[in-house]
DNA sequence: CATGAATGAGAGTTCATTCAT
DNA sequence: GATGAATGAACTCTCATTCAT
């Protein structure tokens, strides 16, 4: 499965980037003392990191502040800084997490089924319904990638979360080529599913696509019985 | 042509919004001077707008503030709200001059064309060229239904600004019933290509496709073909 | 009649004050065009004054802005600065407009009526009325000796201004007299009933008297009802 | 005594204002460090506070701003808002304030006498005094009342800073009523009093009380003989 | 006389971040 | 590790007033 080692790198992640945490380096026997500190850590990181969620998913990106997750979280704002260097990194943990929610809703709607027009199917359908049901989830994405300064999405973090985000798509793929498609053109198909579902949820989110008074979900699913009609039938595209 | 009269709707507009102009209802007989003061007002209004503009292009949404616009144009703060109400409403105009600036594209780019499945093929590569060569129209776009305050957005100049978009969609919706698809389903095509297009721009200025190792170019143009190929062939979809 | 030399002052006064009006000094023979223009000019100056007034009484000191004037007076904001001086005098032009409509309703109060215990009542209740009725001619009033800068409320106004005042308050004042009070003491208690009746009005305008669940106008009877006991009876004081 | 208990209430509320303060809920046992911060909180929370009368003593409502208190204060503009959640919350404690000194004044003039008469007069004069010696303290309980927008004034405030008013009337109103007079009458009396004091107060601050050639205090004194004969008398009104 | 663009100062408020304790 | 006061820069917006035209 691509996504079993990975299921585990947000979580390392996690306290990686304290700042000022003068860890003695040892290679073996961890101090039970440290380990203990390092759960109560992990546990109040996530208990910022929730109450970031809550406040984000309620009053939207701009009007989400150190201070609001902070008096959310019931910490001081002084106190953030000591889990996350810096607002963008509180987000990135954010994504990290939200990613982690989607790969688990797509395994989920897969478990099970073999079939690999059926797989194809509900992958898809899954990873289409998790963003079309949690728009703030789609916010998070782009603010990533547009509002960010460099030191908010570091090239390790970027990738990682690309990967995660391929795992969301990977079964699919897989599929796809189950059901005949070589390689290539799985990945191609894929990817442009991937591009119509993004596409379809913006103008969603927007109101965008009200304008032509259709339904998102409509053509969504349209899109879908055609790549089936596609990869079924082996066509060269 | 649907966009025939609207094209210069936005440049009578352009002075509408100035506050407190308390000019006397004269029926007839425009007096030459008021009319060099319009045309004088008309002008500074397009250089803040093109300052708006270039500092919005150079330092994005969130780096660009009414200082620094004014800045940029050579005036005071004050006096850019001689122009504009907020600061909202600078978007809203930059806006509608990106739409502009989009349709004149789409229809040079039809121009002298009478083929339908060449209509169909130019304008809807005009339209995705347009937002790949110029992202931060892309931007421009999802900020405005995203972000803005309800004062910013009217419902007035969001059904206006919708209507330029439909504008430049309709040649191609047009096109599409002229190979042969019925009303509905050419809306349907329109609609499913309008989003698969601004999903390949998010993704590609976003970074994203590079992750599939796609282009945003060949994904666009296999979209085109397999729609080309259901309309011709008048599939059901 | 205390007021009626008084009565056309203000109206003399109502462009004396405009600026770089090169009006030529010429002791007789008024040029009929001059006094055209005047006239012109003060029915302009009178147009801009009510809009201060509409603009005042619906949105009180804080909101009221030259702009704002301007614009309800259908007129430019540099306009008004052909009519005032700058903004305080258009509050002084104001207020004296405000003093004579008090004087108006006391007049019309007492007309008629000879007894003099009659117009004690009678001049009394309508000054207190009228500025209860009209709670932002009392603002008016208050603005102009606490905020004012001095160049607001000149020496020249300020004394023409009292004596509008004292105007309201002279048939009470001399009836007072008529009732056998000695100048000096009718002097006190006109004095005294005008600092009551500002007391009561300013605790209702601002709320405070309810918070002795009491209500200004049976207050201000009882008052009243004891100073004709005291000026009948010839009371010591 | 009704204010005995209601003296220390604002002292308490006075950092209770304070956003964003995630104190454990700790039952007993005050850590002696909560303690000493807590004093230091109220330490600087008052030399603000102190910066924000003088400011307004010095240059009045109009001009009195966040950046001149900062700057009287010694602080960043800011910092203010780590102790006032707005300017207006700052005039509220500035009134709270002023009203704890007119108590003061007020259980001073009282200390030790106990014939009813002399508390009238005493209790009265001492508030009238204080207000004609401190009018600035008079401008900060018009203004709460006149320009305050909502948030500024909270009901809750507003209830309090009334209960304190009230407070520095009452010993007034039961010396009347050991001079014999009911209840609803002994307030009515003081309500009467109180309102001839802010009037004579108000026009003596104004200056319009010289235009009649009067001093207030006289007539305050008049007004108050009288008072204490109705009382006496036990006149019904 | 009237225009209306422009000024320039100033308002209140918010924010991510730092740091002595 | 946590506090919370403090910074300092930034933000949008408003205003009375001026002045070339």
């Amino acid at each position: 499965m691509a996504s079993s080692s990975a299921t585990a790198s947000t979580a390392t992640a996690s306290t990686a980037t304290r700042r000022s945490t003068a860890r003695k380096v040892r290679a073996a026997a961890p101090d039970p003392r440290d380990l203990r500190q390092q759960a109560l850590a992990d546990v109040r990181r996530r208990s910022v990191l929730d109450a970031a969620r809550a406040v984000f998913f309620e009053l939207g990106m701009e009007k989400t502040s150190m201070r609001e997750i902070a008096q959310r979280a019931g910490y001081t704002v002084g106190a953030l800084y000591s889990y996350f260097a810096n607002k963008e990194e509180v987000y990135g943990a954010l994504l990290a997490e939200s990613l982690e929610r989607l790969n688990a809703r797509v395994q989920q709607a897969l478990d099970g089924h073999t079939d690999a027009a059926q797989r194809v199917q509900r992958g898809a359908t899954a990873f289409f319904e998790f963003y079309r049901e949690n728009p703030r989830d789609l916010d998070l994405g782009f603010y990533l990638f547009q509002g960010m300064t460099p030191r908010g999405l570091t090239p390790e973090l970027n990738e990682k979360l690309n990967a995660r985000l391929r795992d969301a798509l990977q079964p699919t793929q897989q599929a796809l080529q189950a059901l005949g498609l070589p390689g290539k053109r799985a990945l191609e198909e894929v990817t442009a599913l991937f591009a119509h579902t993004v596409g379809l949820l913006v103008l969603s989110h927007t109101g965008r696509i009200r304008m032509f008074k259709q339904a998102s979900q409509d053509l969504f699913d349209a899109y879908l019985r055609q790549l089936l009609v596609r990869a079924s039938g082996g066509a060269k595209g």
